[in-house]
DNA sequence: CAGACAAGGTTGTCGCCTCAACCTCTTGTC
DNA sequence: GACAAGAGGTTGAGGCGACAACCTTGTCTG
């Protein structure tokens, strides 16, 4: 039984990167949690406001670029404002909108988290990998995301570039 | 900031990378669900069960094949029984192991559900890809399943075999 | 063959995510 | 300029996974 509509090079494939699907999270979130009690995504959130201007992002801007849905991400933002990482505070432009904006503490966060977060990165997976390898695995995963998430509804960081010129 | 250590085709393909764990998941749970009331790991539990010898399997067999840790495996497992589609029963062998057994309404289950979910496989990922980028995909994810997973306590699914000659 | 330790599982608690409901503000339309 | 529809977010309830504690059975050692 099981996928038996695929060859067996893409049955490979796939109960492959299933089983990355299921444990990559665990060992980030693992490292995460011991050195900066924080999550991957906490983490992922925290470095994308680093990132932006004034520190600061519309939720729903941060949720295109964490990937996630907005209610995650409410909870998410709530949580780490109870810890004093982020603030919140109404857009001036559009008073329906929030502005999520980085701390000093959370800023200090990012830094002293950040190191420790790439070399766990690198350990598991960049460094695993040739450096074609490493090109390739790019152009996979972009070509998913274009299956995943046809509109882009979620990037703004996996910019559509040089795509397949074959264009599967 | 953030993973600034990590060079440009690194960061690009970590990102998309980081991408693809975030959101695959949540589209391959949306079908089963929908479709079948299920949760891709807990098809994934039946359908390796139906590709066992009698359709069974040591739990801490069953949850190196899955990826999964036994306290996980085990409520699922209680409530794919309180469902009717597994059964468990103590091992004659080995007084503390249990087996899980697919029941006749799991098989039928698994059998109803496999195309859909397979379809689904296809249209987010496999025909995503060239067959080239099949085959490098499997090379990717061996290689860092190795690092996530070095002693390969969990597999059995994804089989040591012919790696990467230059070994990195 | 007694006790210590390991193997195999289960259970409870807590935290996070999903989904649906809801609220407020904005925009378009007649 | 009033109302409908939509955009932007938040909240609450329910479900699943992680972790730690615990129980039972095997095994190994003296």
């Amino acid at each position: 039984m099981d996928e038996e509509w695929l060859s067996k090079d893409e049955l490979a494939a796939w109960v492959r990167l299933a089983a990355v699907l299921e444990m990559l999270p665990g060992v980030l979130d693992a490292q995460l949690r011991r050195d900066a009690e924080l999550t991957h995504f906490e983490y992922y959130v925290l470095a994308m406001l680093s990132e932006a201007p004034s520190r600061t992002l519309r939720m729903t801007a941060l949720a295109r670029e964490t990937n996630a849905t907005l209610p995650r991400l409410s909870h998410v933002v709530r949580r780490l404002e109870d810890r004093g990482l982020v603030e919140r505070f109404p857009s001036p432009e559009d008073a329906r909108a929030t502005n999520a904006r980085l701390t000093a503490a959370g800023w200090r966060k990012v830094r002293a988290t950040a190191p420790g977060h790439v070399a766990n990165v690198r350990k598991h997976v960049i460094d695993a990998l040739t450096p074609e390898q490493v090109a390739q695995l790019g152009a996979i995963t972009d070509a998913i995301l274009q299956r995943v998430d046809p509109e882009g509804s979620m990037k703004a960081t996996y910019e559509r570039h040089d795509a397949d010129p074959q264009g599967r």
